[in-house]
DNA sequence: AGTTTAATCGGAGGCGCCTCCGTTTATCTG
DNA sequence: CAGATAAACGGAGGCGCCTCCGATTAAACT
């Protein structure tokens, strides 16, 4: 019987010193709201400031920009993941797949900043955007396989080509009618994917 | 009758006085070397300290780097054009054609370092270089249109669809057969060209 | 608790970007 | 040729990027 044996199972390689995720968090909360307010240009300098924390402690957790924006845009896209699953049990699946689809426009529509640096990204790095894109496909696939197993939508629509349809809505032009149009464009999908059941 | 009258006509607005225009052009001149050496991504304060000018004087004359960027790439992309009417003096319209389709492959080729900030450039300011590009593709129109006119190939393509098959081939990775493999794929355009005239 | 050690911190320093404005100079006028 | 003037020059200055390394400190060890 070995004595009160410590759990010194240093588990994953990934451990990290209390401080150093104690710093970490705080500079992916700070730019998250940074990135949110002034878009993904801000200073790292700045965001460092905000967060308590040198300038090297942030170029230590995130070589490169592109890192950060990363990290702060899969925490975004993840909770927009876990609101599909809310959404779910508490509307019908096809108002479930229309709201969410709302959220997924407006959000994106929010990080117009971003887009910039983005399309730079997707492009290029593409295996650091890879998995943070495909919790929000998932996120469609299982509420667009919902909706259309029980009934309410057509079960021939391909999650790639509605994602497609989507973006296609949220690179409208900036303009004060802008919520509203993209509302009216994601009803007629609505009214399409309802249409020949 | 008038007398000696000066001629003082300022013609165009964009009249430069001398100084400043041999300060423009040593820029010019130093920038390309400078690209072609280093990539796009060259210290601009090099290329004026070489060019023994100022930093704010390469400002004035070029506001952003793209600027700069697309000047040298516009006088490289008119030799191009050039070149189009020499090579279609010295011989047969479908050989002219395959040399020109070389040196155009093996031109972009040399300037691999500046396909990022060109990628950018390309999709965000196109307006910046839209007339350097209409310059070769001119070349190529003409080119092919000879060729067509006199039977040496068929009449049926699109000069933006060849133009388009080119570009997938310059953007074959490095490798130590690059040269050899565009050539062989530039000869089996050639021979589809001709097939069928 | 005290010691060791290895991970983490953080800011100084070097470089490039870009702007601003006092100084220089080409060109015009008398 | 001298003087006037508008154009052009050029570098200092402020800011941000990113790296490097001595100081700090959490965590492991005794």
């Amino acid at each position: 019987m070995a004595s009160a044996e410590p759990k010194t199972i240093p588990s994953a390689p990934t451990r990290l010193r209390a401080d150093a995720r104690r710093n970490r968090d705080k500079l992916v909360e700070v730019a998250a709201a940074a990135f949110a307010e002034k878009g993904v240009e801000t200073s790292l300098e700045d965001i460092a400031r905000q967060a308590g924390v040198g300038i090297g402690t942030l170029y230590r957790h995130f070589p490169t920009r592109e890192h950060l924006v990363e990290v702060v845009y899969r925490r975004e896209l993840e909770s927009l993941g876990a609101a599909a699953a809310e959404l779910s049990e508490k509307h019908p699946p096809d108002v479930a797949l229309e709201e969410w689809m709302r959220r997924f426009v407006g959000y994106i529509a929010t990080k117009r900043g971003m887009s910039n640096s983005l399309r730079i990204l997707m492009t290029s790095n593409s295996s650091l955007f890879a998995e943070g894109f495909g919790q929000v496909r998932g996120a469609l696939e299982s509420l667009l396989k919902a909706a259309g197993e029980k009934g309410y939508v057509r079960t021939d629509i391909d999650t790639a080509d509605l994602m497609h349809a989507l973006s296609s809505i949220y690179s409208i032009p900036e303009s004060p009618e802008w919520r509203d149009r993209s509302y009216r464009l994601i009803g007629l999908l609505m009214d399409g994917l309802r249409a020949a059941r």
